[in-house]
DNA sequence: TTGAAAGCGCTAACAG
DNA sequence: CTGTTAGCGCTTTCAA
């Protein structure tokens, strides 16, 4: 009763038909070796008897686990869930199973997952580097053993990688340039940093049109503090504190920019009337503050689908394949309800 | 250049030490039967030579996966990604790897996963059930093997399972009897349906209360239409279409509440000063829309937690394992900004 | 304390 | 068209 009920194997099927392991094997992925009515009999056993092949001892033989791994630094966050769910749909699509773990920002954890998936036999991986990711030997190991492997969105500056990434200088440039056109005289900039290609390329992006245009920057509302609720939080309540408000700000994410809204919305500062704000973000976030925010729109969906076509293709070209970065466009979706304030 | 280069193996090593595949696979597990002195040596070289065991030779020989398979609807969903997150979190401090798969609401993929995670040979599933799943024999035979199993949130209506919910019907219960003292006269319930345990237990909470307080109940106010943002967004569109409105809405998810407020947003009903909201959902949502919903609190990460402690519990201790049901209390939280209204 | 032999369940190469 | 043989890389007896 409480023994577990051994699975059923292909051996045991080719008990039953007074056949081969192999003929079985072989039957059951519609091998041309295999008649047509030897293959039906085999499946209509296997059916029967409910029999599902082992993975462990099927990739272990074939050398191939059909498996993607991927490792992003959270999964509860408004880009990363979409990212992860548009490559689990599109490795889906190409019959491919993805492993997912999580580094949690941590380094250490980042690199413990990549062995982790490494040893489990991934026909390639997928990752988005954590901020303190500075340590990029293990990648570049990777790469020398061939085994496919792209970044997506966070991307470590090395040469010979394969990347798929939005354009976060232009969107930034974008949105610092839209608020100067529109004459906007106070300026502020919140969350990011340094540290990673994405915040790098987002105040690079700032501060080329601002300078671009003579603007004066003013310190105070130069705020970077990293890409979370917090930053932005932090980063208006310190502005606030300043005593001189800005009449825009480009916020660095979408939950920057929540946390921005959540402390204006603390102090009486109403947005957007009081203060317009543009964020990278997705436009199917607008759901939750409705016409709130404008957006720097980054094609979520899309990263999530080129990485995994990418990865297919170094998986099924290993001979011919050579490094490729994508960089998708962004675009300015700006809300009426800011254009009418 | 080109060519793979291959893996180290136990064997590589061996060879280089000159003692068997015995003693290096010991030394590595930190087997008493191996002196300090060689294990030390073993190690050394392992790390030297950046050895990664095979895990699908490991798991295939060894039985046993340290694996936990993940059965969810969405990912990109506050509730859900969440839980992903606390579920990998607790899993990973236990040493075990968690690996995902999403049904995306179709009971045939949840199917097809299931059967996917078992041929990787999981030591345990967690499952969240579609809306959709209602044949659950296959739930029924994982439970005959003997396979550990544990459903969070949804779970089939079924006896001898083990799972970890929330007392949904609590949750609506309170809900609904905080309006009635409030005194309010016009009570609204949107989104949910009756296919699946929340839906139906939150109904249940819903219409007890207003039962129990002999409340008259009008039905151009109760629509059900499932849980995403389009059912709240609908909902309130058609309740608004009728004329009349509520004072007071019980909406079924955080996603549901997000989409009445929308809907209320662009016809200009303003939330939450002409009418309250309560949904179920998780105070950490509040920082996306600051004090504007009241929330039934879903302890995501306890849901989560509790669901692996629950499979641990069934994977060490199969002999003795008695199925458990364990259903998590919620809080009704009310937003300071209501009561001032 | 160490090692040789057998086997986990499957696939690939070759032979019949 | 079918079967035999030999592994994939590791762990688990059991013997030395």
């Amino acid at each position: 009763m409480n023994r577990k009920t051994k699975p059923i194997r292909l051996e045991d099927l080719a008990n039953i038909l007074k056949v081969s392991k192999v003929t079985i094997s072989k039957a059951l992925r519609d091998h041309p070796d295999i008649s047509a009515e030897t293959t039906a009999r085999v499946k209509e056993l296997a059916d029967e008897l409910g029999y599902l092949p082992n993975f462990m001892a099927k990739n272990l033989s074939s050398l191939k686990s059909n498996l993607i791994g991927l490792v992003v630094p959270e999964i509860a966050h408004f880009f990363f869930s979409a990212i992860i769910e548009s490559i689990f749909a599109a490795a889906s699509k190409n019959k491919y199973e993805t492993v997912l773990t999580v580094s949690e920002e941590k380094a250490e954890k980042e690199k413990n997952h990549v062995q982790f998936l490494l040893s489990m036999k991934m026909d390639g991986l997928i990752i988005s580097i954590t901020q303190e990711t500075t340590d990029f030997a293990i990648f570049q190991k990777i790469i020398q053993h061939n085994v496919p492997i792209v970044f997506v969105d966070r991307a470590p500056d090395m040469p010979g990688i394969s990347s798929v990434t939005v354009n976060d200088r232009g969107g930034a440039f974008a949105a610092t340039e839209y608020a100067i056109n529109k004459g906007y005289n106070k300026i502020a900039k919140i969350g990011g940093n340094n540290n990673i290609n994405i915040g790098r390329q987002r105040n690079e992006g700032f501060f080329e049109a601002m300078k671009l245009y003579d603007y004066k920057i003013n310190p105070d509302w130069i705020i970077d503090g990293g890409f979370g609720h917090e930053a932005g939080y932090n980063g208006f309540k310190s502005i606030y504190k300043n005593g001189k408000l800005p009449e825009y700000i480009l916020a660095i994410t979408y939950p920057a920019a929540l946390g921005i809204y959540e402390a204006a919305y603390e102090l009486g500062v109403r947005i957007p009337q009081d203060i317009e704000i543009t964020c990278f973000g997705n436009n199917t976030f607008k759901h939750i503050i409705p016409t709130v925010f404008n957006f720097v729109d980054q094609p979520t969906q899309k990263l999530g689908e080129e990485a995994v076509k990418l990865i297919l293709k170094m998986i099924n070209h290993p001979k011919t394949y050579e490094p490729e970065k994508i960089v998708l466009d962004t675009k300015l979706l700006i809300n009426n309800s800011n254009t009418i304030t």
